[in-house]
DNA sequence: CTGGAACTTGAAGTGCACTTCATGTCAAGG
DNA sequence: CCTTGACATGAAGTGCACTTCAAGTTCCAG
């Protein structure tokens, strides 16, 4: 047992879910800060955890790890983050979730009412052109948002 | 103009939205054919736009590129095919929409209950933790769907 | 027949988010 | 003290889905 309250990688890895190689990783990109021991290992408080909590919900929201990064930059810089500042950093996804929910089920009803007849016209098909936005426009309309691209998964 | 109706490149990039640099790239990986001129170029046939239709669609459901092979490889092999084909290969996709849908409602409302309340906890967060993987105890109630659960998956 | 846009190819490059590898160092129970 | 598992590093590798490049060929309107 180590004598602080201070976490080694493997125990913020088994705490956090993610793989140390990840929170390695996650240091280099910015994202995580940890204090070091004399020989030079890793050494993380355990508020890292929440910073944690915040990545991995923000990665199911489907920030990109720059974005997160700018994200967590929002943070004050003098003192510890308060619940106050967790979720302020988090209110702007209920609206990128709010739209991602809205794409997949006009996608949705589009299968219902399109490919449910087997139309499946480009220009005029709900389901491979939910958003219309190619309509009549030449290439590089981009027919969904990225936003449906991504798998939810990650 | 072309004396018969097949299409070039271009114009199958210019009517379905991708770059024909994509098109060669799918034709690669078995997902198109094209016939050839004498001079070796390719001629595609009117069908490919709604085949890319479905690509499309299917990419915006969120299938990779070998699940879409899969997928396209449950069409006739003899015949061209019929509406009820497309329709038959697309339906499962509802389910697979249902699930994102379910996962992105549950998520939210997890922003509404969990983030809002600043907690944040790795160990007990709807948000972050779904699966309550890290914790290890408590009701291993899946409180989000499978899409949102996976921790880390590479 | 000609000029230039559009096409051809294989190879290599891009961007994201990690993971794996090789090699060497550290920490702590016995 | 010694052993051994955990940790350190930089470099390279992975997987997906494409895009870009270089160099050469084809198509067709004028």
């Amino acid at each position: 047992m180590l004598s602080t309250d201070l976490m080694t990688v493997g125990q913020v890895a088994e705490r956090s879910g993610f793989a140390s190689s990840t929170l390695r990783f996650y240091e280099r990109e910015g994202l995580l800060t940890a204090s070091r021991t004399s020989g030079g290992q890793r050494r993380y408080e355990r508020s890292v955890l929440r910073r944690l909590a915040f990545i991995r919900a923000a990665r199911n929201v489907g920030l990109s790890l720059d974005e997160i990064v700018a994200a967590l930059g929002q943070l004050p810089g003098g003192r510890a983050p308060t619940k106050a500042d967790w979720t302020r950093l988090s209110r702007a996804w209920r609206v990128r979730l709010n739209d991602r929910i809205e794409a997949l089920t006009a996608l949705r009803d589009g299968l219902d009412s399109c490919i449910g007849c087997g139309c499946l016209s480009l220009r005029r098909c709900a389901l491979s052109n939910p958003a219309d936005t190619a309509a009549g426009l030449g290439p590089g309309a981009a027919y969904l948002p990225r936003l449906l691209r991504e798998p939810a998964e990650g």
